[in-house]
RNA sequence: GCGGCAGUAGUCUAGCUUGGUUAUGACACGAGCUUGCCAAGCUCGCGACGCGGGUUCGAAUCCCGCCUGCCGCACCA
């Protein structure tokens, strides 16, 4: 059992960075609430992704519906791969898909039909297991997609969305008329996801109900280069080859992006140049590089759509290696899907305009609640007398406390006109003059504030304040009228703590 | 989903074996006092037996079901 993941969640529970759901009706496992430190916290990721991929890679976003009617999942191949019965041998614990031990044992297909009436099916054939010839246990439901109906009356089935890409892929049309049909463009989707899972266990690493943040990018497969390639070409990588997993081999491949794509370890530069960005996101998020690999699925691992994947992994303390993000090549497979479901025509010119083409697509893909998680295991520090997060400022709920040094003298009431302006300067700040300033700094700290301003005395008669800095706990002397900026600029990283402002000795008792 | 163990204030915890006063303590939190910089101190206060049923004169304590968590198995497209 991993102390330090009791310590962040005991932490995260505490101070409203994470809830179970549903906590007075005794929970329901699969499902957790974020509190108002970890929405905040949540928010910052959602924007820091967004950084990376909508401004810088200029994709489009887009929003759609997370019910989604069933011809849309029967196309994408979800209805087929997710919604499966599932029985399990009695005597030897193998599991196997209902419907193809009927099609073998008993020559019928039963897709769709109920379970009880499934169950008394396997009774009449008498089907057993097709390992050992045990005995079979009670068919049930498996990683199903949630299933709903859609309206009163002819109820149209609809399910939660086990992914959000399929409303890009439905608006491809429009989509690639907003790009005017140029290519390569991409389109990300950040929102729920919904997977039923059978017995969720690993806390917020496997949820019922998360948010995830999906890329496609569409490009034309006669011409898979990246245009901007080369700006990443150089960043390392460490993978972990399916050859090499397959033979049991734990060894890391190290290269280079550009080596990656040379040496076909990664299959084009689309792929490579993902696996490349992900990277810099996750240090982005204050995820130290030790920590992080690509993993490449086997053949056997990959989802029904992709011919190529990579998984971005981070290692915890708790859990292991999490895949944080999945890098998957999914070709034309749901283009043409759609195309021949809907009957749509969903080829475009190619860039020379002289062939028409059915896009291929790269798709980075993200979960956000799992590095939020692994954020706040890798920030997590305990030293000598306190235990806080070492967030990233970027992505710390609370940017800057402000506290009065003293109870009297005018301090609170000066402390809350600074309080003020900061917030009215657009400051995520945080009054606390309750106990002494030394609970106020350790209760800053333990959330992850980067600064506290302090008002004191000296306040008073010069009108400048402290601001101290979470990591290192020393403080600098800053007018007043400078604060804002002075603050911002730290915030940003543009400026040096120790030059930002006078330093000072502090006599502590 | 199967088997084993567990669930007491915001957090940690005593009590459970052997049923019986107003459920223990600490930390945290709130108010007041105090306090010249890193969880100081004093006073007061808030706050819990996971949910439901059963046994019993009486249940935190014994029994059953459910929920949740942990461990193992299975599952994780």
């Amino acid at each position: 059992m991993s102390k330090k993941h009791e310590e962040v969640m005991e932490l995260a529970k505490r101070r409203g960075f994470i809830w179970p759901s549903f906590e007075i009706y005794g929970g329901v496992a699969g499902f957790y609430d974020f509190g108002p430190l970890g929405a905040l916290l949540k928010n910052k990721i959602i924007q820091k992704w967004r950084e990376f991929y909508v401004v810088r890679e200029g994709f489009f976003e887009i929003d759609s519906p997370s019910i989604v009617p069933e011809e849309v999942l029967k196309a994408s191949g979800h209805v087929e791969h997710f919604v499966d019965a599932m029985v399990e041998c009695q005597k030897c614990g193998a599991a196997f898909r209902v419907a193809d031990l009927a099609r073998e044992q008993a020559g019928k297909d039963i897709e769709g039909m109920p379970k009880e009436e499934m169950d008394r099916f396997f009774k009449k054939h008498k089907v057993r297991c097709p390992d050992c010839g045990g005995e079979l246990g009670k068919i049930f439901d498996f990683n199903a997609m949630f299933r709903t109906a859609i309206g009163p009356g002819s109820q149209r089935v609809g399910y939660l969305r086990p992914e959000t890409a399929q409303g890009i892929f439905i608006d491809f049309k429009r989509l690639q008329r907003h790009a005017r049909g140029k290519l390569p463009f991409g389109v990300v989707q950040i929102g729920k996801g919904y997977r039923n899972e059978i017995s969720p266990r690993q806390g917020i690493i496997r949820l019922r109900e998360f948010t995830m943040a999906e890329a496609e990018v569409f490009f034309d497969p006669g011409d898979p280069h990246h245009p901007r390639f080369s700006e990443l070409a150089g960043e390392q990588l460490r993978l972990w080859l399916a050859k090499d997993q397959e033979k049991g081999k734990e060894q890391l491949t190290e290269v280079t992006v550009e080596q990656a794509v040379k040496e076909k370890l990664v299959c084009n530069e689309f792929m490579a140049y993902y696996l490349a960005l992900t990277k810099r996101f996750l240090l982005d998020l204050g995820i130290p590089n030790e920590v992080i690999r690509f993993r490449e699925q086997t053949p056997g691992q990959r989802a029904h759509y992709s011919s190529e994947t990579w998984d971005a992994e981070v290692s915890t303390e708790r859990f292991g290696w999490v895949e944080i993000a999945g890098i998957a090549y999914r070709t034309d497979y749901d283009l043409s899907r759609h195309a021949q479901f809907s009957g749509e025509d969903l080829t475009i010119f190619s860039a020379d305009k002289k062939r028409k083409v059915l896009c291929h697509v790269v798709e980075p893909s993200y979960g956000i609640d799992r590095p939020l998680y692994c954020a706040l295991e890798h920030a997590y520090v305990q030293e000598k007398k306190r235990k806080y997060f070492r967030l990233k400022k970027d992505l710390a709920p609370i940017e800057v406390g402000v506290f009065p040094l003293l109870n009297r003298a005018g301090m609170p009431e000066k402390a809350r006109e600074v309080y003020g302006n900061l917030k009215l300067k657009g400051f995520m700040a945080e009054y606390n003059d309750a106990g002494s300033i030394g609970r106020r700094y350790a209760r800053a700290d333990e959330i992850g504030v980067p600064y506290c301003v302090t008002i004191d005395y000296e306040t008073l008669k010069q009108n400048d304040v402290t601001i101290r800095h979470r990591d290192t706990t020393k403080q600098i002397r800053v007018d007043i009228e400078k604060l804002p900026d002075v603050l911002k600029k730290l915030l940003n990283d543009e400026i040096e703590f120790d030059k930002a402002g006078k330093p000072i000795e502090t006599t502590s008792k």
